[in-house]
RNA sequence: GGGGGUGCGCCACAGUUGGAGAGGUGGGCUGGACUGUAAAUCCAGUGUUUCGGCUGAGUAGGUUCGAAUCCUACCACCCCCA
């Protein structure tokens, strides 16, 4: 069994569950680091099992492709044994490219031209060449190649647009019923739902999607701009039409009161750049609030950030010796003066906590308190120290 | 000691060789943005102000209708000679 359904709680759509992939299993509501091109930028590989305790990352089809290249991953055994990564992997299909490359790309019918963002070359993605590079590459779970509609759209423009991923999604299902795993474990797609900020279409594309009866569904089009309220309901929509016995993946969300508010309707895996680009940009998340670390007040804070102990090993409450504790004013400094060590640090910082905020979140579910935990927390992360 | 050169905004560089820049670029500094990563990136502000202005080109004078620009003295720094 791919998924399995834990516990609904009590007073909230937010489930606990496990995953099984042949890389081992992901306890869901989980966060997923993006690592685009075979690395968590600014984390090394060690980190992201202590003390960040990820359990599955992010690749991407698009960049993987551009560099190193298919060849190199193929003879490398995959990306796992490339990057040397043993735990569950999950690559994006290039569709999130058709929308952030949107003035070097062209849509039509067949798939998407690209101009590369590196040396200008072209390069035609279909749906099948997609699922294809991302067989080469070897994830756990693989992504349908959509489109990614900018926010906003009009609803002519949505609705054509989900159609065409419609399309893309049978021609993706078709193909994956073809091909043979390439490295001795499974691959899993998951489609894709869009329908921007129109409940009908949403609603349609929900449908669509389960009918593909896929291992797991995905719910793309979300944070590319509209009003948050948007993202939510959009979400409790699709997660009520959505089959309960699959995961659902809410593709690049967010901050962390996005994911409890989006766990609580329904939601269980996650991905985002945020907690990464942020914390190379000086701004780290924690269980108070949300701290500009560049900011003056703190130059001359001498003093930890407040970790209400989050920053734990895999196996204790102690705070992990993997887990680098330094002052806010040292913090401050390294952002400053743009030393490697500052985005490192603050990577750590970010992901440590993200995966530690969605683990609670699991644990709360499991005993019934989630939602007031939920409502007392929202307000905290929220804040700006 | 003699000769030559250069001086403006927090810093550097460029530019201005009689018709007013509170101006350019980069950096620094102070904020802000960032959501399936073309992002260790990008944006804004950075003399003063009662928002009408005011002050400003090393300092002090001078020439001129008008000076950052020309002249004189002084100061500082740089180069060359002794």
């Amino acid at each position: 069994m791919f998924y399995k359904l834990q516990h609904t709680t009590q007073g909230s759509a937010a489930r606990a569950g496990v995953i099984t992939t042949d890389h081992g299993q992901i306890e869901t509501p989980i966060f997923m680091p993006v690592g685009t091109a075979g690395t968590v930028k600014c984390i090394h590989q060690h980190q992201l099992i202590d003390p960040i305790q990820a359990q599955i990352i992010l690749g991407n089809t698009y960049h993987l492709y551009l560099r190193p290249g298919t060849e190199i991953l193929q003879e490398a055994g995959g990306l796992h044994k490339f990057i040397g990564w043993s735990r569950p992997m999950l690559t994006d299909s290039g569709g999130y490219q058709v929308y952030s490359l949107a003035a070097n790309r062209k849509i039509a019918e067949e798939g998407v031209t690209f101009r590369s963002h590196i040396d200008g070359s072209s390069h035609l993605f279909t749906p099948e060449r997609s699922l294809d590079i991302q067989h080469e590459i070897g994830a756990d779970i693989i992504m349908a190649f959509d489109e990614c509609p900018p926010y906003p759209s009009t609803r002519e423009y949505t609705e054509t647009s989900m159609e065409l991923t419609h399309r893309w999604l049978d021609r993706c299902v078709d193909h994956q019923r073809k091909s043979k795993p390439k490295y001795g474990h499974r691959q899993h797609l998951f489609p894709i739902v869009q329908g921007g900020s129109f409940d009908d279409l949403r609603r349609k594309s929900c449908e669509y999607i389960a009918d593909q009866d896929m291992p797991g569904n995905a719910i793309g089009g979300l944070s590319v701009g509209e009003p948050t309220e948007d993202m939510y309901r959009i979400s409790k929509l699709c997660c009520e039409i959505l089959p309960a016995e699959k995961p659902r993946y809410l593709m690049g969300v967010g901050t962390p009161a996005n994911l409890l508010e989006c766990i609580d309707r329904g939601i269980d895996m996650f991905d985002c750049v945020l907690p990464t680009r942020n914390a190379r940009h000086g701004l780290l998340y924690t269980a108070d609030g949300i701290v500009n670390i560049r900011n003056k007040k703190w130059a001359n804070d001498h003093s930890f950030l407040d970790y209400r102990g989050w920053q734990h090993s895999p196996n204790s409450d102690d705070i992990s010796p993997a887990f680098p504790q330094h002052t806010k004013a040292y913090l401050r400094h390294l952002i400053h003066t743009k030393e490697a060590l500052g985005a490192m640090v603050c990577s750590l910082h970010n992901l440590t906590f993200f995966l530690w905020l969605v683990g609670q979140a699991r644990a709360h579910i499991l005993n019934d308190t989630f939602a007031i935990w939920k409502a007392e927390m929202v307000p905290m992360l929220e804040r700006r120290l």
